[in-house]
This record gives C-alpha cells, sequence and structure tokens, in this order.
RNA sequence: GCGGGCGUAGUUCAAUGGUAGAACGGCAGCCUUCCAAGCUGCACACGAGGGUUCGAUUCCCUUCGCCCGCUCCA
C-alpha cells in the first residue's frame, strides 16, 4: 500500500471502479458527456469519508477555523474583482497549415506585434501576424475562450443577465469575510473553511475523474496578520526551520511560517488517509511560475502512474492541493470592486504602534506603503491616486488597521478519491492446485476512508442458527458503522467481493459462536483484509473494537 | 480544438453482409464448517443517428464517448 504505483494501468482502476460501483460516467445511457463522472454507492460513500474527515481535521478539531457553503452561483462582479473574466477568456486560434494552436495574445507578442480589440470586443491579428512554430499567415480567428460555464439568471438571456458558475470556492470566502468574522468571534489569524463545487470548462479533460469540468473543492482561507504587524507587535517574525513542521502556531509567525506549517498540516492529512511521503511529491512554484500577487505556492502532488517523470525516470506526480501565500490581494481586489472595507481593526497593533521608535516605525511605515503602492500601480490604478491610497493604507496600519494576508490550502477532492483509489489498487495472480490462475483484487484503503467499514457473514446460509445470528450481530453493528451483510455464494467469495471493495474487516458468524465449542461461546471470526489474518472477537466487545479501528 | 487509435453483456474478449458466443461477474435454488469449490436455472450487449443494400453489429458518413500525442490547465 505504501509504495508507489508506477506501471499501474489506468484501465484497470476504470474497470474496477465500475465493476464495483466506485464510479460511473455520467450520463452514461445517453452516451456519456466528457469531463463528468458520477460517484457510485462505494465511491459516494468513499468521497463523504474524505470530505468529513477534511471538515474535522480543518475546523472542528480547531478553534481558529470557521465554515462556510455558500452559493455556487454569485455576483458576476465577483469575478472581476479576482480576474476570472479576464484570465479565464485567452483568445486562442489555431494555424491552418500546421494545426499548431496559440494563445493570440502571446502569439503576437512573440513577434513584437498586438493583439487588437474592437468596440465589440471581438479579437483581430494585426497585418501579418504568423504562426511560430510553421511560419504560415494562415491562422484561424482569433476566439475568445472562456474557462468559465455562463449562465443566465433569470428568464432574459441577454448580457446583462449572464452569470458564471464559480470556477473556484475561494472567492465566496473572501465575499464573506467582513459576515464571518462578525459572527464567529474569530479574530486573526484564523481561517474560513470550505468545501463546495467547482466549474471549469476545460479544454480537454483527460486522466479518467482528474481533470473533470464539474469537481469538488476543499479550500482554507487562513487569514493572517501582515508581516509588518507582527514586527510592530513582537519585535521581530519568527524564523522558520529550513524544512520540517514547525509546530504549535505562535503568535510571531510571519506568512512564512504559516505557509510553511499549513504545507506540513496538509502532508500530515494525507499521510492520515493512507497516502504514504513516498506515493507525494512537492513542486515548490518559481518566481517565474507564481501569480503576480502570490508570494509563495507549494503544491503537493501524488505520484499518479499517468503522472510525467523527470529526468531519473521518477514520477513526478500531479497536483492534490496547492498551497498559496496570495498576500493581501484578493481582500483587496475586493474592496476595490466593491468598495466596501476588508480591513480589520487589530487592537494589540493599535497598542504596540506608539510604543516604537520613531525610526523604527518609519521602517514598517515605509515598507508597508511600497507593499500596497506595488499592489495598486499593478493593478493599473494611477501613479498619483496609487500613491494617495498607498499613503492612506499606510496611515490605517499605524493606527491598528489593515487587510488581512492569504494563506490557502485549497485541495481537489475528486482528485484526492483518485489519488485513494490509486493507492489502494493491489491486484495479485493466485495459482491452484490445479494450476489454475486467477487474479485477485484488493483496494487496500485505509479504514478511515474505507466505503464499507465491516461486512457480516453467516459462515453457512442454510443453516438458520447462524443466519439469524448474523443478522442480530449486522443490527447491532449497523447504526454506527458503514455495515454490509451478505449469504450468497461461499465464504471465500464473499471475502474476495468485500476485498475489491476495500472493506478492511469481515465478521463471520459460525458454529463456535453458536457454542459448539463452549470456549468460544458469543465470539466471532474477525478476518483482515490485507492479509486475511483471522482471530476471534467476543461480540460484546466488536461495535466498540471497530469504531476504535476505524477512527 | 487538431492528429492518430478504439467503441460487441457489468467486466475481459470472440465471431459474422442474413440481427451474436464464451469466460468471469450478477440473480435465484440446491449444496458448502473460513479465503472467488460444485450443480441447476435465469437475466443482460453490437454507443447514437443517417446512408448504401433485399438485408448492416459488420461497408460509408455524421455524432457522442474512451485512449494516446499536441494544445490548454488563471
Amino acid at each position: 500500500m505504501a509504495e508507489v504505483k508506477e506501471n499501474l494501468h489506468m484501465e484497470k482502476i476504470v474497470s474496477l471502479c465500475k465493476r464495483r460501483g466506485f464510479i460511473f460516467q455520467s450520463s452514461e445511457i445517453y452516451g456519456g458527456i466528457n469531463g463528468f463522472w458520477d460517484y457510485g454507492p462505494l465511491g459516494a460513500e468513499l468521497k463523504r469519508n474524505v470530505k468529513e474527515l477534511w471538515w474535522r481535521a480543518m475546523t472542528r478539531a480547531r478553534e481558529d477555523v470557521a465554515g462556510l457553503e455558500a452559493t455556487i452561483i454569485m455576483a458576476p462582479a465577483i469575478w472581476k474583482a479576482s480576474g476570472h473574466v479576464d484570465t479565464f477568456s485567452d483568445p486562442m486560434c489555431d494555424c491552418k497549415k500546421c494545426k499548431k494552436r496559440h494563445r493570440a495574445d502571446q502569439l503576437c507578442e512573440d513577434q513584437g506585434l498586438a493583439l487588437t480589440k474592437g468596440d465589440n470586443g471581438q479579437f483581430a491579428f494585426p497585418a501579418g501576424t504568423k504562426c511560430t512554430h510553421c511560419g504560415s499567415t494562415e491562422l484561424t480567428e482569433p476566439r475568445p475562450f472562456n474557462l468559465m460555464f455562463k449562465t443566465y439568471v433569470g428568464p432574459i438571456e441577454s448580457e446583462d443577465h449572464v452569470a458564471y458558475l464559480r470556477p473556484e470556492t475561494a472567492q465566496a470566502i473572501f465575499a464573506q469575510f467582513k459576515n464571518v468574522l462578525e459572527t464567529s468571534r474569530q479574530k486573526i489569524p484564523f481561517g474560513i473553511a470550505q468545501i463546495g463545487k467547482a466549474f471549469r470548462n476545460e479544454v480537454t479533460p483527460r486522466n479518467y475523474t482528474f481533470r473533470s469540468r464539474e469537481f469538488e473543492q476543499m479550500e482554507l482561507e487562513f487569514f493572517i496578520k501582515p508581516d509588518e504587524a507582527i514586527e510592530a507587535i513582537h519585535g521581530s517574525v519568527a524564523t522558520v526551520p529550513v524544512s520540517g513542521h514547525p509546530g504549535e502556531p505562535q503568535p510571531n509567525w510571519g506568512w512564512q511560517a504559516w505557509h510553511q506549517y499549513w504545507v506540513e498540516e496538509r502532508v500530515r492529512f494525507y499521510e492520515g488517509l493512507g497516502l504514504a511521503r513516498a506515493t507525494l511529491s512537492f513542486h515548490v512554484q518559481t518566481a517565474d511560475e507564481l501569480a503576480h500577487y502570490a508570494r509563495a505556492t507549494t503544491d503537493i502532488l501524488f505520484k499518479f502512474p499517468f503522472s510525467k517523470r523527470d529526468e531519473k525516470g521518477e514520477l513526478k506526480g500531479e497536483e492534490l492541493e496547492g498551497i498559496a501565500a496570495r498576500s493581501d490581494f484578493d481582500l483587496s481586489q475586493h474592496q476595490r470592486f466593491s468598495g466596501k472595507p476588508m480591513s480589520v481593526f487589530d487592537e494589540e497593533l493599535r497598542n504596540a504602534w506608539p510604543r516604537l521608535p520613531q525610526a523604527r516605525q518609519d521602517a514598517l511605515w515605509q515598507r508597508y506603503y511600497a507593499h500596497r503602492q506595488r499592489y495598486l500601480t499593478r493593478m493599473g490604478v494611477a501613479e498619483d491616486a496609487a500613491a494617495r491610497q498607498a499613503t492612506e493604507d499606510a496611515n490605517a496600519l499605524a493606527k491598528g488597521n489593515y487587510i488581512p494576508h492569504v494563506i490557502e490550502p485549497s485541495a481537489g477532492v475528486d482528485r484526492l478519491i483518485l489519488a485513494l483509489l490509486t493507492n489502494a489498487y493491489t491486484e495479485t495472480v493466485k495459482t491452484d492446485d490445479k494450476g489454475r490462475s486467477e487474479t485477485l483484487y484488493v483496494m487496500q484503503f485505509h479504514p478511515r476512508v474505507a466505503p464499507i467499514k465491516v461486512a457480516v457473514l453467516p459462515l453457512l446460509k442454510n443453516k438458520p442458527e447462524l443466519v439469524a445470528r448474523a443478522r442480530a450481530v449486522f443490527e447491532l453493528l449497523r447504526h454506527d458503522l458503514a455495515c454490509f451483510y451478505d449469504e450468497g455464494g461461499s465464504i471465500g467469495k464473499r471475502y474476495a467481493r468485500q476485498d475489491e471493495a476495500g472493506t478492511p474487516y469481515c465478521v463471520t458468524i459460525d458454529f463456535d459462536t453458536l457454542g459448539e465449542n463452549p470456549e468460544l461461546h458469543d465470539t466471532v471470526t474477525l478476518r483482515y483484509r490485507d492479509d486475511g489474518r483471522q482471530e476471534r472477537l467476543k461480540i460484546s466487545g466488536l461495535r466498540q473494537w471497530l469504531l476504535e479501528h476505524v477512527r
């Protein structure tokens, strides 16, 4: 279970998932729809378990995170503020000769030209634009390529009524930041967590459910004080260990410590779901890759069989989660676009500031000013207006006000499910005495995520006493555990069925349960999925034992 | 969106210009004292649409879907 699935073909997983009811193609009876997938009975349980574990770890187990469940369709202005309306609609074109596809704006730039946009919103190439691949001038018209799903709110289908299905859950958190802050009795640093569907009209959905057009995210926006505020209050920002978990959160943590903290917290979460470190890898985004507002982004990758390989031939992995340090960009954008203040008042800062030596005050003021000014001018605010606003912001800081910065651990649920399925999949070829061989499939899920926790089986079906006792045991367990009763076929076949479903424990009611051997009266066989090991447990302690082992 | 390959029971495969077989799986019954035993029976498929043809699952076209490569992935 711990090893990396190097040479596993995805088709095998796809076929098992279909066969056992983990994942089906959406709308299959109508021929399917590209990029959309349904979870069958086992998949639905698996996914529920994963979301439940995330929610528990991120909110209930912590005092500093509050939950949120926002709508999928929101005011379109949110997507203007976030930048999605602009960046999600890159104009694309194809070369008619060599069939190469380009981003029209980049193609022009590469040749020192500029794409033009008419009043009607239509893009056009300047004369002489060539394909950078083959040199042909036969290019298709630049077409906007919007990755957001569009719909209309209300009965009138006009541009005035356009709305989008959210392409990420994060923006809803930013938009409700003030409401949550005021109602949750939290103060900075604290986070808002949300699980929910998001939609992206991907150009090419690929790799089974990995890149779907409808998918689910588990996102935390964790709001922290700007480093300038930390320095004012605590004298300096805590230094971060070179690697590893920085330990329990401290008041003097700056964004780097918080970023590292969340990376490590998230890795621990994945390990707790059964994804060993060896199956994970990291990608620290380089300066070139980083979005302009991001200070750092660390991706946690899982080594899927379809992942690309590095120079050494090792699987590089595909992204499960990105942990981004997004500065105060998002809230600043919403403040500018909505006109509503997104700043918070920090009493500690207000009290600390006047006690700082003047030189220190000036230095922090200057740094904060520079940061704000850089942001504003990058966003196209005119130089003098930006200077004025940045001055205001820096003056506000001195009075204890700032826009919080954000650390964002953002995970894809469906990708994680696919990782868990891949990770759990094992096959072994078994040859019997007659030389016949068959392949046995075992889904070795961590008991925590397993869709069915325990199967209850009477050893034989045609002995009413066994069946009755088995039904009673099933009844005893089913209210607290995802439980499955099966009496069809032979006991071996039933074990094998549960192995494919990934059920970690099977409980068998046999003649000893009934008292054939008095010492074993009221005990059952407990059979382990991964090694077939068996032991006997008292029925009286069974429920408790199982609850402890699936936690 | 481009290029290539592919679509036959739930799964894995077979055959065929005269409407399809198997294995495993599923369901029911019998049997079975711990790892896919056996016996009997049952159900289930040519992705969709159009064309050619007396007749199409088979040939052609379109479409949808899947896989690979390109492109895209803020």
